[in-house]
RNA sequence: CGGGGUGUAGCGCAGUCCGGUUAGCGCACCUGCUUUGGGAGCAGGGGGUCCAAGGUUCGAAUCCUUGUACCCCGACCA
């Protein structure tokens, strides 16, 4: 399998092709037969239910709470917030009738002419409109403020093309949708968010993120500001995996939602929302992998350790899966996640092909003469290094792997990204490093969209952020000359 | 929406130009034997409305018409 992955596609030649053949292989999705849609299968969905629990509970710490608000949207809440719709009027589902019949003409069915909706409904591209039509009869007084909901669930946006996991017609994510009294607490939610998705991107993920403000023609539809945090992926391009938006009171005032505050008087409740969705699986796949396959970090792993026996005869083979259970159970004692494959009809070779493809991070194989000697070898997936080690305390020695690959992943990582992140001081310069090298680009820009878009019409590269930490020093725009207040993040994105 | 391409077994494809045995190959699957420290070998086996509808013909996977689905390149894309 991984010899048809490297021998069909090459990876340096051909990325996309190399990406999508390993989310096939390794088992993660693959292609519906619905237009621009996926199936998650079992072992990547795997992967999305860790990513779930760890952000849910960070969710949580952070004192919101879950709600589900309904998958049909009417289409006359979208028109309430005019820059809300121009953003997605141009990728809607759209729902028309409510019933089929028997086709009058012969097989099949057809849509049922009279059962056409008064109103069309709109199948969620993102929940805003409904949920703040909902929050108004939430809210009446600053009592009842702040409120801070969540919703898991999985959204439709009819992209022109689609990829696997970074641009699909369906996707599963998570919106969170919170109201305040004040601007201040707002702006402070939206900012303890991006906070929790760069925390989780690099704790979990093993992803170094930066984090940012967007220009204003990438800001999200209806939003005063967006936050976001960026990521490099390994063919130098940059991948938006997560984002936060300060929405002002756009929403409150497209929907009407005032509040009394404390001195009785009528104000507009000011709103945020922020969302990480299914795509950061395919930022996991494309950050970490190599040659051989997926690189999971320990902590989002469905299998942490593979254990495989390597026998002659059903008798030896006894003997070693004995062994090998004794070590698993160990392991799960130490809440170490294990998998022995006993399989028969398959050769250990295949085995050890098959679970570097699936990233499991660590692969113990015991046989015959690690029975006689008491050893057993251990294989980490990160640097792909075998060693015989003894049998005696590999428990122990293997969950404190868990840690030390889960960390040597993240600081691979972001050394990629340092040597991958340029600071450029004229525009030809700029197109050098585009052209030649790729990756993240650290440059002036004057603030302007014209600018901007003259950039991106002649590079294909878009700002990613303005970013918040880091280098704040001024200097002037590599294009126009004119002043600006500091460096931006330029690169090609997904 | 513009340009190009492809629909034949679970997957990947040949066959189509030039119509004619029983539609074929590789991988996967099933059975058996031999194997097993990095993707096993041999033997046997199962699996097909050849995208759909209509037409031409003694005869259509193959030719014609229409439809449809998917892929690639653009445009589009918080």
């Amino acid at each position: 399998m991984v010899k048809d992955l490297k021998e069909v596609v090459n990876r340096e030649e051909n990325y996309s092709q190399w990406y999508n053949n390993l989310v096939v292989k390794a088992g993660l999705a693959e292609n519906s037969a619905v237009r621009g849609c996926m199936v998650i299968k079992p072992y990547g969905y795997a992967i999305w239910e860790k990513m779930h629990d760890a952000l849910d509970a960070m969710f949580k710490e952070t004192g919101h709470e879950n709600a589900y608000f309904p998958l049909f949207i009417p289409k006359s809440f979208f028109s309430k917030e005019a820059s809300h719709v121009a953003g997605f009027a141009k990728e809607c589902a759209v729902v028309t009738h409510y019933r089929l019949m028997n086709d009058p003409n012969g097989k099949g069915v057809v849509v049922d002419p009279s059962a056409k909706l008064e109103e069309e409904l709109i199948v969620r591209p993102t929940s805003e409109t409904i949920i703040w039509d909902t929050y108004k009869r939430w809210i009446k007084s600053y009592r009842d403020l702040p409120i801070l909901c969540n919703q898991w669930a999985n959204v439709v946006r009819w992209e022109m093309r689609t990829r696997l996991f970074l641009r699909t017609a369906e996707f599963l994510w998570q919106e969170g949708h919170t109201a305040h009294a004040t601007r201040e607490e707002a702006i402070a939610e939206s900012e303890t968010m991006i906070e929790v998705y760069r925390k989780f991107a690099q704790e979990w993920m093993a992803l170094p993120v930066i984090i940012g403000e967007k220009s204003e023609s990438e800001r999200f539809a209806g939003a005063e500001n967006t936050l976001s945090i960026e990521a490099l992926m390994q063919d130098g391009k940059a991948l938006q995996s997560g984002t936060s938006h300060f929405l002002g009171q756009n929403f409150a005032k497209a929907f009407d939602v005032t509040f009394a505050n404390a001195e009785g008087k009528l104000d507009y409740v000011w709103a945020t929302s922020w969302g990480v969705s299914t795509r950061l699986m395919g930022a996991l796949v494309m950050a970490h992998s190599d040659n051989n396959g997926l690189v999971l970090p320990p902590k989002l792993a469905p299998i942490q350790v593979v254990l495989i026996p390597i026998y002659k005869g059903e008798e030896q083979m006894k003997e070693v899966c004995d062994k090998l259970k004794e070590i698993a159970a160990e392991l799960k004692k130490l809440g170490v996640s294990v998998k022995l494959d006993d399989r028969d009809h398959l050769r250990s070779g295949f085995k050890f092909a098959e679970y570097e493809l699936k990233g499991v991070p660590v692969r113990l194989a015991l046989g015959g003469r690690d029975i006689e000697n008491g050893t057993i070898e251990l294989m980490r997936r990160d640097t792909l290094k075998k060693e015989i080690v003894p049998q005696e305390g590999i428990a122990q020695r293997v969950k404190a792997l868990m840690d030390e690959i889960q960390d040597n992943i993240y600081q691979k990582a972001f050394q990629f990204r340092a040597e991958n992140t340029t600071k450029v001081e004229s525009y030809d310069e700029f197109k050098k490093v585009l052209d030649e090298k790729g990756g993240f680009i650290l440059a002036h820009w004057d603030g302007t969209t014209e600018t901007e878009e003259l950039i991106k019409a002649e590079t294909k590269a878009t700002i990613r952020c303005i970013p918040r930490d880091g280098d704040k020093t001024p200097g002037k725009c590599m294009v126009t000359g004119k002043p600006s207040a500091q460096r931006v993040l330029f690169a090609k994105a997904y």
